[in-house]
RNA sequence: GGGGAUGUAGCUCAGCUGGAAGAGCACCUGCUUUGCAAGCAGGGGGUCGUGGGUUCGAGUCCCAUCAUCUCCA
């Protein structure tokens, strides 16, 4: 059985017992709380805690799956291992308040005996060591003998965070025989030999802050069997590396690397991580995530990079392997996951500017090596993480490297150095930001009265009921106030709160912001203007509507701003953030450099050509996954309810969309970018104005360029050919100063020289800057060679300067001979040899200082 | 969110404890020579990322800011 008749199977068996067909979702979950999809239930998850209601009782799905970087991590054990991944599917049977044990446990072995067909007799069974209820299924239900029932405790018990739904686990593992490690069963015997192949997850209880258990009304089944670890027993192999899965990237890792797989254990454990990785790098990618320095796209980075270095080390020295290793990939998975297909150009471009940008680290970073072992025989861990933290030249090349030189390495100072750096990060990231408090009182609130209703989409004017005022924790001075109904726009999607006036008949506040107190409960903070909030009072909400108007058409910009510039540069742009205010727009995006000034003026003209089509917007409420497949871009990461709301703007633009917009394109008059700036490696942030902004932008620029006109005396075409003139000008007369200078130095230059006392002379020239001084006393010197020490000190623009020129011959320093004449007027002097600048303020006291040198020179001659 | 590094000629970079802005390649002119990165002589090209500060004096020290690279969270 292959890996594609695996998944059929498994759905086809499922669907046949009353389950529905779910499709894999993102692997980029709609949940803060983890990076990635980590396992088959986390697309469920709101239906298990009971915050959504499902809309089928049972449900079966093959879930991509990532654990690296963030709570699920095994990055670290991949390719050490034969059985860590850090891409897998998740094969899934989800019940959710239907079924329970009783038939759960019969559907798992039902499937890996019938359908998989696997020896009943290498099979064990793991529960956990207080659930009988589970034990007594499988021995007497299903008939599995007691000495293969162990129990298990904390490995058998799951939870998905110290509060919430919790239960007993019981999972079935396969013996792979004892050439793979020691006897005992999956409780005492070897990892390697046991494999989980089925894990049965008993929601069945919830725990409260207390820690106190109490059993759920309906309990759920949610079940996750790994794709990757039952293939291999399907198809008789050792590991998942050699089977149909995964085999085809082993053997593109064994060629672009000139490496064979099976030979050297070591080069094993690379060639496992550059296979399963190509599959992790390709799926990211994929979905959307971007190499970048920090969170999701961090840990892609790292991914890729860690492929290349491993390729690397094995030999790729040149060329370039990870689009060999995307191929690969594609023509593997790419039938059952179409979505590889369609974008696989895309997706090798991504990957590949990533791999070039690395291998320039590699070359850089073997430079500093090279320094670094030039003169030291060893490389401390301060060296060592300098190369890493600064060059980001991995400590495995470091290592590797001074191996083949026969230097050690200090890994344990290296470190060290690691874990201050975590600690530190760890602190600064705490300091930030406080844990979100959520208050008692508002989810009482919404208990009582429901979700605000939010009427501001319709309207700017309307009247709520007052239900609820308290003193903000946050703000001092000010109040929460909530309504049942509200045209305020609470900030969301980037589209900054609303601000107005909320007035009852008793009292007037002033609304400062507007936002979600918790889901769907609408908060007002406000100010009290005037008089005493009467709860149960009608309250009349006036937003401003200025403010509003100018936010509605910041907003549709954006959105015609995000099409534009996919269209622009490509498919790659992804939106990172925004900000929507009344006076201006920002827009983050992913993109590797800056825009040029062809590609700006480009994403303007088309946007500004959409506004002058003057089409309509328009907004339509529909299904989630509906508007999805419809083609709306759609955030990860922002959390959308069931119903969404899907903006067209224009021709291109349509977005998934909870902000207020404006009702025709030409009303946003017209868009201007104003800056296009980086915030991070790939990242970029564009700042736009429309409407009445962007003409006070227009008239700031024409009041600039008026001045220019004012002050260079020329019409606006001519500033240019004035400006080019005008430094050629200046050029030249600099040149020709500089000209004069040299020959009035040289005939002062030619008196002074008469005054020589043998050899030195010490003499006041005024009024030459010290620059002019000291060319003045080097000429001295190259006209009469007789003279060996110039000292000259004059006075300009009231400050005194000081300045001695010395031959090679001459005993003292410069800096020495006029060290005590400095300190008179008032200025200090550096251990400069032969030639010597000084200054100071006390101007009085030059002749003072002068006839100081002269006595000295005279003295030592 | 918190660190580190870099920014000097068209390109790659040097410039030490502040004291006269440099090299190689490229470019232009001339000569020599018709052989694989040709040689010789001469030449042009710099707001030393930007803005402040310290100093008699800043490419160099301090602060801010922009850009690029990088590590950690």
């Amino acid at each position: 059985m292959d890996s594609n008749d695996l998944r059929r199977e498994f759905t086809r068996y499922f669907v046949e017992r009353g389950h529905v067909a779910v499709p894999s979702a993102s692997l980029i979950p709609h949940d803060d709380t983890i990076l990635f999809t980590v396992a088959g239930m986390v697309p469920f998850k709101r239906y298990f805690l009971g915050e959504e209601i499902a809309p089928y009782k049972r449900a079966t799905s093959i879930q991509k799956c990532v654990r690296a970087g963030g709570k699920h991590n095994d990055l670290d054990q991949v390719g050490k291992t034969l059985r860590h991944l850090t891409f897998f599917e998740m094969l899934g049977n989800f019940s959710f308040g239907d079924y329970f044990k009783e038939l759960a446990i019969p559907l798992a072995w039902g499937f890996v005996t019938d359908v998989l067909k696997l020896d009943p007799q290498r099979l064990w069974i793991t529960v956990h060591v207080s659930d009988d209820e589970a034990a007594q299924i499988w021995e007497h239900q299903v008939g599995i003998p007691s000495k293969r029932i162990q129990r298990l405790d904390e490995d058998n018990w799951w939870q998905m965070a110290e509060v919430g739904p919790c239960g007993p686990c019981s999972e079935i593992y396969f013996d792979k025989g004892p050439e793979y490690g020691a006897e005992g069963g999956p409780a005492f015997g070897s990892d390697e030999r046991f494999l989980e192949i089925w894990n049965l997850v008993f929601m069945q209880f919830v725990r409260d802050a207390s820690g106190v258990l109490s059993p759920l009304p309906k309990p759920s089944i949610d079940t996750g069997a790994g794709l990757e670890r039952i293939v291999p027993i399907l198809q008789g192999k050792g590991s998942v590396y050699e089977t149909d899965l995964m085999a085809p990237m082993v053997r593109t890792a064994e060629s672009v690397t000139n490496t064979n797989y099976g030979i050297d254990p070591k080069k094993d454990v690379s060639l496992r991580i550059i296979a399963d990785h190509a599959r992790t790098m390709t799926f990211l990618v994929s979905e959307g995530v971007f190499p970048s320095n920090e969170g999701r796209g961090y840990v892609l980075r790292r991914i890729i990079r860690r492929a290349v270095l491993r390729a690397y080390m094995l030999g790729a020295k040149d060329d370039t392997v990870t689009g060999r290793l995307v191929d690969s990939v594609v023509s593997t998975m790419g039938e059952y996951y179409s979505e590889l297909k369609e974008r696989v150009s895309y997706i090798k471009e991504v990957i590949e500017r990533e791999e070039d940008a690395f291998r320039n680290r590699i070359m850089v970073g073997v430079d500093l090596f090279e320094r670094e072992v030039r003169d030291s025989s060893f490389i401390s861990g301060l060296a060592a993480f300098r190369l890493h933290d600064t060059y980001g030249f991995p400590i495995e090349l470091t290592v590797e490297m001074a191996e083949d030189r026969g230097i050690a390495v200090d890994t344990a100072g290296f470190q060290e150095e690691m874990q201050r750096q975590r600690r530190q990060s760890r602190e600064a990231g705490l300091g930030g930001k406080g844990p979100e408090r959520k208050d008692e009182r508002v989810f009482e609130l919404l208990e009582i009265h429901g979700p605000t209703l939010f009427t501001g989409y319709e309207r700017t004017v309307d009247e709520g009921r007052l239900l609820s005022l308290f003193p903000s924790e946050e703000i001092e001075g000010a109040f929460e106030l909530y309504l049942d109904r509200t045209p305020f726009y609470p900030e969301g999607g980037g589209q900054v709160g609303d601000k107005g006036t909320i007035s009852t008949d008793e009292a007037v506040f002033e609304v400062v912001d507007t936002n979600y107190a918790v889901n769907q409960m609408i908060r007002h903070v406000v100010r009290v203007k005037k008089g005493k909030g009467v709860i149960g009072a009608l309250a009349k909400c006036e937003v401003d509507s200025v403010a509003r108007a100018s936010t509605r058409r910041n907003h549709t910009g954006t959105h015609l701003l995000h099409s534009a510039l996919r269209k622009v540069l490509g498919e790659h742009v992804k939106q990172q953030g925004s900000l929507v205010e009344p006076g201006r727009l920002r827009f983050d995006f992913t993109h590797w450099g800056p825009l040029s000034k062809d590609e700006l003026r480009q994403v303007e003209k088309l946007i500004n050509w959409e506004i002058l089509s003057d089409a309509k917007v328009t907004t339509d409420e529909m299904d989630k996954d509906e508007a999805i497949s419809n083609g709306a871009i759609a955030f990860f990461g922002d959390r959308y309810q069931d119903v969404v709301r899907v903006v067209r703007a224009g021709e291109h633009s349509v977005e998934l969309c909870g902000g207020t917009h404006v009702s025709t394109l030409g009303s946003i008059g017209l868009l201007k970018v104003v800056s296009e700036t980086s915030i991070g490696s790939n990242t970029r942030r564009i700042e736009a104005v429309t409407g009445e902004a962007a003409l006070q932008y227009i008239n700031e620029m024409e009041d600039i360029l008026g001045d220019l006109e004012g002050l260079l005396r020329a019409s606006r075409g001519e500033l240019v050919t004035r400006v080019t003139s005008l430094r050629a000008k200046e050029k030249e007369l600099i040149e020709q100063i500089k000209k004069v200078k040299t020959q009035s130095l040289r005939s002062i230059s030619q008196e002074l020289g008469g005054r020589a006392n043998g050899n030195y002379l010490v003499a006041r020239v005024d009024d030459l800057s010290s620059e002019e001084l000291k060319d003045l006393a080097l000429i001295v010197r190259s006209q009469f060679s007789t003279v060996e020490v110039v000292v000259l000190g004059g006075v300009y623009s009231s400050k005194v300067g000081l300045v001695c020129s010395v031959s090679d011959g001459f005993p003292k320093k410069a800096s020495e001979v006029i060290q005590r004449a400095a300190s008179l007027v008032g200025g200090g002097v550096g251990r400069q040899t032969s030639l010597a600048l000084s200054g100071g303020k006390e101007i009085s006291h030059l002749d003072e200082a002068l006839q100081l040198v002269k006595d000295d020179l005279s003295g030592s001659r």
